[in-house]
DNA sequence: TAGGCCATCTGGTCCT
DNA sequence: AGGACCAGATGGCCTA
């Protein structure tokens, strides 16, 4: 179990972080803020030679990065919100067992990729999908209903599938 | 303690 | 022009 606290913690921190910024008039120490910061700054001093084209002053460009900062941790929310629905809907995965980003990504491809190859083995290679595709007005080249998928790849797959299940399990 | 996973920050690039 | 997206960097937490 991940502390789930921390993200939060963190972002109190920064927030606290970037209202002491405001509040300190004397834009460009950013010094004081963290051990990062001291560091990127210290690194990216060659890089952060800027073009004096910016219209901002120090104090916009940190409200700016304040912003943006904001909307990325947003979506990152909505991304990790997906995941966490992605998970969802894998079956077999023990709730407490949370399942790793990657984890989450293969499972779901090989799940549905055995799903695939048993909607192909039970209607004989012709969905409805497939046929309205092929006879109507825009054939769609991508998808997985495209892809050639034999009775051994459909094995394969439902055997990997139950494969990863195991694991996961047994890694818990 | 090393390694995995994660959240966050950041600057660059793409898109609308 | 500004927001969305992306990838790299960083540091914290947890586990073997």
């Amino acid at each position: 179990m991940k502390a789930k606290s921390k993200g939060a913690k963190r972002r109190c921190a920064v927030a606290e972080d970037a209202f002491h910024q405001a509040q300190t008039p004397d834009g460009d120490d950013l010094l004081k803020c963290s051990r990062r910061k001291e560091k990127r700054n210290k690194e990216s001093h060659k890089a952060m030679a800027r073009p004096a084209k910016l219209p901002w002053s120090s104090k916009d460009r940190r409200l700016r990065r304040l912003e943006s900062n904001e909307r990325e941790r947003q979506r990152m929310h909505k991304l990790n919100n997906a995941f966490q629905a992605l998970r969802e809907v894998i079956p077999h995965v023990r709730a407490e067992n949370k399942l790793s980003k990657i984890e989450t990504l293969t499972l779901a491809k090989n799940y549905i990729k055995s799903l695939t190859s048993t909607i192909l083995r039970m209607s004989s290679g012709h969905l409805p999908a497939l046929e309205e595709a092929s006879s109507g007005s825009k054939p769609k080249p991508h998808g997985p209903f495209h892809q050639p998928c034999g009775e051994e790849e459909s094995a394969e797959q439902l055997h990997k599938y139950a494969a990863q299940i195991r694991s996961s399990q047994q890694g818990s």
